[in-house]
DNA sequence: GATGAATGAGTCTTCATTCAT
DNA sequence: GATGAATGAAGACTCATTCAT
């Protein structure tokens, strides 16, 4: 499942992108069963036989895309975690969940497909390793801020923004600023802590 | 995709049944994509021919599979809903928690396997209506206890709650109890409404 | 491909019937490929289990419909004949031609359909002995005429009228006494003998 | 039933050729239903894979075999047809009876099963047009010589040829000549137009 | 006798991968 | 390096036939 040859040329590196890029476009239109190297060799404009020369199995294709939009994501977060250290922390909040609001809506079909390809490839490891970054940057920002057991709290946001997220997907919401305001609200209720029964009124 | 034949003698029942978690057993413990017919017929214990007497097609039994959960995650949500009209808001809240974490925590790697197959499959329709059917019974429990934006709230609440389970499950966590403590934070957190940046001093 | 076993009721005749007819009936609306055993079964109205009791094969459900058919050929032919005894050569002829358009032009598909399952069975023996009959009542009118070469003409006789009767069966043609005048054109032009290359005015 | 993919190198044609070829040599000495995609392959010498590079249906192939063999008629009768042009009457007639029955006692068995497989694939437009190419032909060469009723004439006539050359085939006759002689007789016979009952005498 | 559930050999077709040119 | 022809294992599905009830 690695490369099977680090492109060298500038040519290469091209044709090794066009081919990521065409497994993404038949997996936005399509199911994780419509992808076939014979269909992305032909939507990348290459012979299948090229093809196989930079990737050593269909597999490796899938991965490769997976890490490209790992990669873009963990450098979303990341650079708003940066930021994060000088704002306040209602603004770092809202600088986090907007870049996986932003991730997550910007082809949201091809990431809800990839979602199952993590699954089925074992990229486990990597997806884990992604979550403990973004969990970790979300402990971060919650120690600094004094929260209490920031750790199970980070791991808990985390999963209830996944999960609004997914669901706003899934209903074919676009509408990034009213849903990152549901999770602003989510988010700072849950962090409300532990409620009484009698808050409902 | 649809069923092929009725069973009419208590045999061919049993033979349906035992076709149809067969695939659940080996979706259990592989992908989607080792769920062929062969394999199929062979973890039941029968004949290729007689999956074929029954569903017209591979689809057709994944579909049979996913009504048949869908079918049982409904009645304990109705059942759940039913009881929470005689009780408080807290206790109301818990049960439609409780049967939901009771449903995706048994069998995790079916029903993680499951929702992606949904997707897959042409049974949009069907999970919407299941979905609907849950947002809809937990709109009820807020209009009852006077919550505000009771549309809105539900439908982010069901979300927010399926995120931290689905993590749960992904996770390995088989700890109930634990989980539905988190699960109720979260959700009399958000439904404290929105809240001041202050808060988190 | 014998009857398995001779129906000594009544009831068990027309069952065998049934079933000889539902094979009719789906090759006059299919292909020989959409014939097949549970299909006969269904539109027959018995199990497929019973079936089995009346043919061993699915050969042999065919070979008794083309028998079925041969025969009813065989009688009108040999009726035709009979009476042609006591009628002038163009009456005797004219009754002929009848006897083979009425047959072939009632249920077209039906026995277009047959004339290749006749070539796939193993039923020439049974083809040949019918033209063999066919050829012989021509040759046999044919001698008592006085008409030369009485073998030879005959089974081109029957030959070109045959394919005349084809050539209007699939043009889809219902007019039998056009046929039948067009048919009786060519016999007597081809009983006309050898002619001269200057005849074409 | 189209061609998947034009063969782009000789090699690729070879096998194109090699897979039709094999369709008919089994043909030739089966029935219609022992032609599968792996008897074929297996006779051409091919893998399976091959096979449907090139074609995408089994239906595909006959019906690029059916077409190979309509081409071949339709040339040799236009060939016949344009020599007849300078001819005379019976010089033309005998050129064009030359073609069908060339065409037809040339394999024989194969003409025979193709006939049925015409029937059952949805090439009825192509058969249509050739045979209404072949008595367009006719019906010329009638003009030219002053037939009556030319096309109903032409019509007839190529009936009764192609019944007298089936019958031929079926027979198994191989003497080309003496069934052109037959044919002649047959077809000046009819020209010869309605005939009085009395020249039976 | 009848029923219909069960069987499994046999077919079609796809697609990841290799390799000759 | 690139091309695309070739490969064949694997998987979906059909249907003639058997047999327990």
């Amino acid at each position: 499942m690695k490369p099977r040859k680090q492109p060298r040329q500038a040519r290469a590196a091209a044709t090794v992108d066009a081919i990521v890029e065409a497994a993404a476009r038949i997996l936005e239109r399509g199911s994780l069963d419509q992808v076939n190297t014979n269909a992305i060799a032909k939507r990348a404009g290459v012979s299948i036989g090229s093809l196989y020369q930079y990737f050593s199995t269909k597999e490796g294709i899938l991965a490769a895309l997976i890490r490209r939009e790992h990669m873009q994501l963990r450098e979303n977060i990341i650079e708003a975690a940066e930021a994060g250290r000088d704002q306040s922390f209602e603004e770092a909040t809202e600088a986090l969940l907007g870049a996986a609001v932003a991730h997550k809506l910007d082809r949201p079909r091809l990431h809800r497909a990839l979602e199952y390809a993590e699954a089925v490839l074992p990229l486990d490891a990597e997806a884990h390793e992604l979550n403990a970054l973004i969990v970790g940057r979300v402990v971060e920002l919650f120690v600094i801020h004094g929260i209490d057991e920031p750790k199970e709290t980070a791991r808990d946001v985390v999963a209830l923004a996944k999960g609004m997220i997914d669901a706003a997907r899934t209903a074919g919401e676009t509408d990034h600023a009213d849903l990152q305001r549901r999770l602003k609200r989510a988010v700072f209720g849950y962090l409300r802590g532990p409620v009484s029964p009698t808050i409902a009124r």
